[in-house]
DNA sequence: CAGTGAGCGAGCTTCCGCTTGACTT
């Protein structure tokens, strides 16, 4: 008999359908042995010497892996192809053989021995078919040490991060805080974003555009818009009103004629196929989903057998999948619309580990209009996310999509009668367009918001006629808060994080309260700059955004054998423990500023009322607590009237779940509730309107 | 995950990365 030993119980059920009755399977469901939960687990003082564990909710699996190994003469480590995965092997191995004293005690005696011939081999595939399978079991090999290595020098360090730093904010800052390598830093990037629009200074720019007709035919003319671009040969950067009303002035007083017409084509390759992160970013962009949403929503398509696995780095396509795709578009869209060639991805991020395929559908023919979730609880949520999924992965095989691209750029000249201006002046305004003349991968991914350039035909030097000049004051934007999409694409770039951990890492800073969401941006809280400047400004070097790549350099040395974990570790700890030691001793206890509301204590009378921040959201208090116990709800103003019954104010609520909503004061006299704060309507329909007529940007770009 | 309305609350906690289930703050 042999046994084959994988993390994952739904890959398990996969690779038994390929293999016949002399091969059973068995899932890990992760890790089955970890550092302890509850103490360091970490022997500083003798060459940190790791105290690994069963981990207590995988004891049922334990004892079924060492209940199938009795009955194996083989058994194949088949854990995922990765660091973790070589360390899960290792594991499973010792579990097996029995060399842990906790294993023993319970459970060992009760077991039959192993077969005395007994094989235990590490295998590797990277992808689902049973040809990898196969090959995979020709080549087997016995654990990598160095890879285990590794693993445990990345899971010692995070540990000693923290689990040093964690104290050591219970003790300075508030309890119940938490520090490590990869949620301070994602604190951080939300902190430095929002000091940068604090900082930001907004400046004032115009933008002038000019509504021009030309003679299409006796009879007819064609008007179009364009913007101003240059003058006198310079880039045209006009700061306020007076210098836009010297502009306007000319442009009113110009010539007007095509300068010159440039056309040319442009292709554009289809997206790589969905790795945990875009597909995240996707559904984030597209349906405002959560991480956590998307994953759980992946989760129940992986375990339908309908997608590939959903944590994933890699846009690595088995090459099973890219035949019958290809087979699969010729016959659906016809020849025109499939490459010569198979079209590969290379995997954008460095540290990316390659255990998995990227995002797909297993099955090709199971186009939308046939998908049918048999159960679970998203059916409808899994259908959409199904078809992104479906859809990105047949474009990511298909041709270019080629456009027709056309420059329009005219030349307006003063005109001799304008006596007042030094010399004459020369503007230069352009209008561009793009026109698809061949959908490509497009097909299947259309452009959301098409709309034909509509340029007119035009030659070089043709004179034009100015019906209006237009002007509009801008304004420059501060760069945009963080999103989870937007915090995702950059925690990749940056090789923090890794996709198992994406979503959990956004809910733990939340749960911290470090940050917090408001319509979907996320903004630091008090605590969370607080804390955030106490650990960068004590531990710089940890939370740098290059720390992570430079560990995983390391890691690698120590991966190939060029390097002790245990070297690595002490070059790592000793400048770290000596700063913890001095933070220790000379750092104060910094204070949570309390936003105060100006308001004595009704209670006490001596005290003043502060917002607080509890477990379930804010309140006011007294802010001589605990000597006065006064409290009282805390009602969050927008500073807008209710817009149903006018009387009330709208205030921030949130709900049982914690979702926040607007409400009226009045309640429940007023029953009005939204989910989005209400708008004030007017201000925008102006610019809106210019925008449409703009020719430089005739649609958005589309990702999806 | 879907979720629209009480009143609780501020002192024994924590990491990252694998994997699923599970009614909760």
């Amino acid at each position: 008999m042999n046994l084959i030993i994988v993390e994952s119980p739904t890959k398990a059920r996969t690779l038994s359908r390929f293999l016949g009755k002399d091969y059973s399977l068995e899932a890990t469901y992760g890790h089955i042995k970890d550092l302890p939960k509850s103490t360091l687990g970490v022997d500083v003082e003798h060459n940190f010497k790791p105290e690994h564990v069963v981990v207590e909710k995988r004891e049922k699996e334990i004892k079924r892996l060492r209940e199938q190994a009795t009955k194996a003469d083989k058994i194949y480590l088949a854990t995922d192809p990765d660091r973790e995965g070589e360390a899960i092997a290792k594991h499973v191995e010792e579990v097996i053989r029995g060399q842990e004293p906790e294993v023993n005690k319970k459970t060992k005696s009760k077991l039959k021995p192993l077969s005395s011939n007994l094989l235990i081999r590490r295998i590797v595939f990277h992808e689902i078919t049973k040809e990898a399978l196969e090959e995979a079991i020709e080549h087997p090999r016995s654990v990598d040490k160095n890879l285990v290595n590794a693993q445990i020098a990345r899971r010692v360090l995070d540990r000693l991060v923290g689990y040093k730093l964690s104290p050591l904010l219970w003790k300075k800052v508030r309890r119940g805080l938490s520090a490590g390598r990869v949620q301070t830093v994602t604190v951080r990037l939300i902190v430095e974003r929002e000091r940068e629009i604090a900082a930001f200074k907004q400046e004032e720019y115009w933008e002038i555009y000019c509504n021009l007709k030309t003679q299409i035919s006796k009879l007819k003319t064609e008007e179009f818009i364009v913007k101003l671009i240059k003058f006198d040969d310079k880039r045209a950067e006009i700061k306020n009103k007076k210098e836009a009303g010297i502009v306007v002035f000319d442009l009113e007083k110009s010539d007007y004629k095509i300068a010159d017409v440039i056309k040319k084509e442009i292709r554009k390759n289809p997206y790589p196929p969905f790795t945990t992160s875009t597909m995240a970013q996707a559904a984030a962009r597209l349906y405002h989903w959560s991480s956590k949403k998307t994953m759980s929503v992946a989760q129940s398509l992986y375990e339908q057998g309908l997608i590939t696995y959903h944590r994933t780095d890699s846009t690595y396509l088995a090459q099973t999948a890219v035949d019958k795709v290809r087979k699969f578009i010729e016959k659906e869209y016809g020849g025109q619309y499939l490459p010569d060639k198979a079209r590969f991805y290379k995997v954008r991020s460095k540290v990316a580990q390659e255990a998995h395929e990227a995002i797909r559908p297993t099955n090709i023919g199971m186009t939308n209009d046939k998908f049918q979730m048999t159960n679970g609880r998203f059916v409808s949520d899994a259908k959409v996310l199904y078809g992104l999924i479906w859809k990105k992965f047949v474009a990511c095989q298909m041709v270019d999509s080629i456009f027709d691209e056309t420059v329009i750029n005219v030349q307006a000249k003063t005109t001799p009668e304008v006596k007042d201006l030094p010399t004459s002046r020369v503007y230069v305004l352009r209008a561009s367009g793009q026109v698809m003349k061949f959908d490509g991968w497009r097909k299947v991914i259309p452009l959301s918001k098409y709309e034909e350039p509509g340029l007119p035909m035009v030659g070089k030097d043709e004179a034009l006629d100015l019906v209006k000049v237009l002007s509009e004051q801008k304004f420059t934007e501060p760069p945009p808060r963080y999103n989870e999409a937007s915090l995702i694409k950059t925690l990749e770039k940056l090789g923090i994080g890794r996709p198992s951990t994406y979503a959990p890492t956004i809910s733990t800073i939340q749960v911290r309260q470090y940050v917090e969401k408001d319509e979907g941006k996320f903004k630091p809280t008090p605590v969370g700059l607080t804390v955030n400047d106490f650990l960068i400004g004590n531990f710089e070097s940890i939370f740098d955004y290059q720390f992570t790549a430079q560990m995983e350099d390391d890691l690698d040395n120590v991966a190939k054998g060029n390097r002790k974990w245990q070297e690595m570790m002490g070059e790592f700890y000793s400048p770290f423990e000596k700063k913890l030691e001095s933070v220790e001793k000379k750092a104060k206890r910094v204070e949570i500023p309390v936003e105060k509301l100006g308001k004595k204590c009704p209670k006490c009378k001596d005290g003043e009322l502060v917002v607080r921040v509890g477990r379930f959201g804010k309140f006011v208090s007294c802010s001589r607590f605990p000597d006065c116990d006064y409290k009282e709800k805390y009602l969050e103003k927008i500073g807008m009237k209710c817009p149903d019954c006018k009387k009330g104010d709208v205030i921030v609520k949130t709900t049982k779940r914690r979702r926040k909503f607007y409400g009226c004061s009045s309640y429940p006299t007023c029953k009005w509730a939204s989910w989005n704060k209400p708008e004030i309507k007017g201000a925008t329909e102006k610019d809106k309107e210019i925008k449409k007529k703009t020719l430089s940007k005739l649609y958005a770009p589309c990702n999806d």
